[in-house]
DNA sequence: TTGTAGGCGTTATCAG
DNA sequence: CTGATAACGCCTACAA
C-alpha cells in the first residue's frame, strides 16, 4: 500500500524538462521562462507536489524541528508554556518535539542525547530539580546548539533565559502578608537545588528583614516532591509545631491548594487565623475556598519568549554571526483574594 | 561557530578504509575482520559519531517521529493522555511532535497538513468539535499514513481507535445519581457534533428511560465552550428556570466545578438540595469543596494504548502487510465522593 | 575481507 | 533560459 509520493524527477520526466529546471522554477528563481515555470507550478499542484522534508533536511541541514525537555507535561505552568512556545515555533515554521524529565536528571541527560541525535535546530528548557551545569548541558553549547532555558535555570550556564525575578516576586508576596497584618509568617519552600526555590526562599527572608520580623528557620519547610499531599502534610505540622503562625507563603499554588485543604478540614480559619499566599496563579486557586491570593506568573508569554530568543538565536547559528545570550526578565504581580483578605 | 560533526566519512579517512567498510563495521556486519572492526569502533566512540539522522531518514523514508494533534494541551485529560504517549514512544525509539487544533477545523487541518509535509511515521489525533469525516482526515488514510483516533473521534472514518464507552459510563453516572434518590436530573451536555457528548447524553437518556423517569428536553442544557463560566452560566440558569431538579450530570468536570463555584456562592447546598457528578476525574475535583463525584477516565492509558495501536499499524506499513483497524475500549468506573452523599 | 557504484530527493554551482 | 554534475551522509548490491 506504500505510496509513492511525487518527486521532482517525476515531474521533471513528465514535462521532459531537467530536474534542476523544476526545483528553480518551483522555488521562484528567475532565471526559468514564465511558460515552463507556470507548467511545472500547474503540474506540481495537480500531482500534489510536497518538497520531501528529510532530503531537504538533509541539503539544508535544518529540520525546522525544535527539542522542548520540561519537568512534567500535566501541569497548568508547564503546560501553558508548551502552549506558547508551539504557537510561537508554528507562526514561524518550526514545529516542537517534547519531551519530560520527570524531575530526573538521568532521564534529561537522556533526551537531550536524543534531541542532539535527531538534529533539531535548537533547545528550550526547564531544567529538572536535580540538574545543574551539568555534562550533557555543557555538550549542547560545546555543539553549538542554540539553546534557550526557562524558569528553572542555572546560573552557571552561558545562554540566553527567560525568567521571572523570583526574588522580588517572593518579596512583594511576603510583603504584601505583611501588609495584611501578619507578624508571624511560615515559608513551605521548594528543594534545595532549583535556583527559582532557593530565590524565593530569599525574596522570603529579605522582606522579613526589611520589615524587622526576625527570621527563624523553624519556620521555614522545605518540600521535596512540591505536591498537593506535601501541602496537607506541612500544613499539619505548621498547625500542630507553631500554632502561632499568621501568615504562610508557599512556593507553588498546587502545595498551597494542599495546605488550604487540610485547613478546610481541620475548621482552620483562612484568612482569620492564618493567611496564605501561593505562587504561579494556577486556575484552581481562583475556583477554591477560600480563593487563593498568588504571585501570577506569565506562563504562555514565557513560552512565547522562550521561542522567540531560541529563533534569534538560530537565525545567529546559521548565519555564523557572534551571538551574545540575552535574558528575559518577564514581570509578576500579586493577585490578592480571600486567602489574604483582612475580614 | 557551526561544528563539524564525525562522519562516516571522516572516520573512514583516518582509517585509511572505504566509507562502507566503516558503515559495516558500526552495524555489526560479520563480514569485516575483527581488527578493523575493533579499530572503527573505538575511533567512532572517540570522535563521538552519531549517524546523521537526515541522511538516515531519507535511506529509510522513517523519521522515527509521529505527529500528535490534540485540542488543547492546557487541559487535564489531554496532558495526561500526552504524558502516556510520550512515554510510550520514547520506550519504542519514537519521538513525538505536538500540535493543537484549538478547537478549530481550520486550524486542525492546516497541522495535518504540516505533519504529513514532515513525513512523520504515523498521526494520533483527538479530533477538534467541528470536525468530522473531513478531507483533511481522508487525506491521511489515502496516503496511507498509520492514523489512530482517540477519545473525540468520527465513526465515519476508518481507522484504529482508542475509546471509553461514552454511552455506559453517562449511563453508569445517571443511575449512580438515581441511586441516591435523584428524581429530576438535569444534563449540562457538550456541543452537538463530537461524538463523546452525544453519547454521553444518549447515556444520560437511556438511564432515565430504564428507570421510568420522563425525559425533559428542557432540562438538558447544551455547552458550546465546555468551560468553567459555561458551568457557572448553566448553574445560575437551572435553579432559576427549575429550582425543584435535585440532580445534575454533567459533560466534564471543569463544567461540574463552574457549577459548584456558583452553587457555594449562592449558597445552594450540595448534595443536600442537588447531587452533582461530573466526567472525567479531574485532579481538580477532589480538592474542590464539596468533593466532586465522577467518572474515571484512564488518560494516561489511553495515550498508551494509542501509541501501542500506532506502532503496531507502523509495522505493518513498514512490511507492507494488510492491518484491519482495530478499535480499543477503555475502562471507565464512578468515583463517589461528598457532590452525590446522601448526609 | 574490502571496496566500488548507485541511489534516497533536493539544491547549488557552473557551463552551455 | 536550461541542464549536467556534484554534493549532503548513509546504506546495500555487487564486484574484486
Amino acid at each position: 500500500m506504500k505510496n509513492k509520493q511525487t518527486t521532482l524527477k517525476l515531474i521533471a520526466e513528465k514535462l521532459n524538462i531537467s530536474i534542476t529546471t523544476a526545483s528553480k522554477a518551483l522555488k521562484g528563481y528567475s532565471d526559468v521562462s514564465e511558460k515552463t515555470k507556470n507548467a511545472v507550478i500547474m503540474l506540481a499542484k495537480e500531482l500534489n507536489y510536497t518538497p520531501n522534508s528529510f532530503a531537504v533536511n538533509l541539503r539544508t541541514r535544518e529540520s525546522k524541528t525544535i527539542g522542548l525537555i520540561i519537568p512534567e507535561v500535566v501541569h497548568h505552568f508547564f503546560s501553558n508554556v508548551i502552549n506558547g512556545i508551539i504557537d510561537e515555533a508554528e507562526n514561524n515554521g518550526y514545529l516542537v518535539i517534547i519531551l519530560q524529565s520527570n524531575e530526573s536528571l538521568e532521564l534529561e541527560k537522556k533526551q537531550v542525547e536524543l534531541l542532539i541525535n535527531k538534529r533539531v535546530d535548537g533547545i528550550i528548557m526547564s531544567l529538572s530539580n536535580q540538574s545543574n551545569f551539568d555534562s550533557h548541558i555543557k555538550n549542547i553549547i560545546e555543539k553549538g546548539i542554540p539553546l534557550v532555558l526557562f524558569d528553572k535555570i542555572s546560573k552557571l550556564v552561558n545562554c540566553s533565559k527567560v525568567i521571572i525575578d523570583d526574588q522580588k516576586a517572593a518579596f512583594e508576596a511576603v510583603e504584601h502578608l505583611i501588609s495584611k497584618g501578619c507578624k508571624k509568617i511560615a515559608h513551605i519552600r521548594g528543594p534545595n537545588n532549583p535556583q527559582n526555590a532557593i530565590d524565593r526562599f530569599l525574596g522570603y527572608k529579605k522582606a522579613l528583614e526589611k520589615n524587622n520580623i526576625a527570621y527563624d528557620s523553624k519556620l521555614v519547610y522545605t518540600c521535596t516532591d512540591v505536591t498537593f499531599e506535601e501541602g496537607k502534610k506541612f500544613a499539619k505540622e505548621i498547625i500542630e509545631e507553631h500554632s502561632e503562625v499568621d501568615g504562610l507563603f508557599v512556593i507553588t499554588d498546587l502545595v498551597a491548594v494542599g495546605v488550604l485543604a487540610y485547613f478546610n478540614e481541620k475548621q482552620i480559619k483562612v484568612p482569620q487565623q492564618i493567611k496564605i499566599i501561593g505562587f504561579s496563579n494556577w486556575f484552581m486557586s481562583q475556583v477554591i475556598t477560600p480563593k487563593l491570593s498568588t504571585v501570577d506568573q506569565p506562563s504562555f508569554e514565557m513560552g512565547k519568549q522562550s521561542f522567540k530568543l531560541l529563533f534569534e538565536e538560530m537565525v545567529h547559528f546559521k548565519n555564523n554571526t557572534p551571538f551574545e545570550p540575552k535574558t528575559i526578565l518577564l514581570k509578576t504581580s500579586i493577585i490578592e483574594r480571600e486567602s489574604t483578605q483582612n475580614k
